[in-house]
DNA sequence: ATAAATTGGTTGCGCGCGCAATCATTCTCA
DNA sequence: TGAGAATGATTGCGCGCGCAACCAATTTAT
């Protein structure tokens, strides 16, 4: 069967898509510096922050965050030396490891967090008309649930 | 200032993109895996490929990739190992090295070319409508003009 | 013409993260 | 109840890539 190109419409959207999302990745993990933090730290501690207790397991916490469980740990040990988070064992079952983000995470979160949206408006959001914003939303959301079903 | 939050429209866009990025790009990297190929490897053939005399500067095919000098010469050494790329030093300046992809690269191209072009369609592209696809194409392009523009 | 600055590219090193193997704890079921 | 399977998490290892330091070749300034 004939290989069946992109058209000129759907290849800007590609080449865009593609080429852009890693630059303004890298954009927006270099506004993270002057906190201490990057990316992956910040959406660790963002998603402790909006948990119950502000602590989640292990293994549920490295699915949400898309790390291998070895990768999460990898990670944990960068914010527990800096005192962002602490883990604690559970009672009920020994296996399980919750991870909790501490007041001083808390704090830090607090002050980052109001930067980063600015940023993200900056570099992004704000560019946008609200169709644009619109699309997005379910073109990704189209993705994501189609990626999900894949498995 | 009182931090502008994103509305709701704004913040499911946001959060869809960025969390369907990754998982969208490692599902696509994972369809390259039967050529031996992973994303770098092939975007690195497919400047290539595009280039004329088949071949690009060093430095000039590392900021088309995005990546640093140094980044693209350990990436370099993959690809030249399995020989899909070859290096010429330039007789007119001695400094400057040219990358240029191999006839073994190029065959590899062809054949995994069509099978990535199916992936993006089938885990993306197709899954769009025209409206969407347009407005990714808008939206990322003001993104990265904007970035360009940014420093 | 030659010293200094610039440019192109490569190494030393460290970090993030995935895979496979491993350990500890809990569950299953005969 | 006791052996084996399953589950949660951590370690050994390798790879990709950025930063800083470096080397080589070229350009600039005097």
């Amino acid at each position: 069967m004939a290989t069946n190109w992109l058209s000129p419409q759907e290849l800007t959207a590609w080449r865009a898509y593609i080429e852009t999302t890693g630059d303004l990745l890298r954009a927006i993990e270099h506004e993270l510096e002057p906190f201490g933090l990057d990316r992956g730290d910040y959406q660790l501690l963002a998603m402790l922050s909006e948990a119950p207790d502000q602590q989640l397991r292990m293994s549920e916490l490295a699915d949400q965050l898309r790390l291998t469980r070895s990768g999460l740990t990898r990670r944990m040990e960068g914010v527990l030396k800096k005192k962002l988070v602490s883990r604690s064992q559970s009672t009920k079952d020994g296996r399980v490891v919750y991870a909790q983000i501490t007041a001083k995470g808390m704090d830090l979160l607090k002050t980052a967090a109001p930067e980063h949206l600015k940023t993200v408006r900056r570099l992004m959001i704000d560019l946008l008309s609200p169709a644009e914003v619109k699309a997005l939303g379910s073109a990704f959301g189209k993705i994501s649930e189609n990626l999900s079903k894949e498995v």
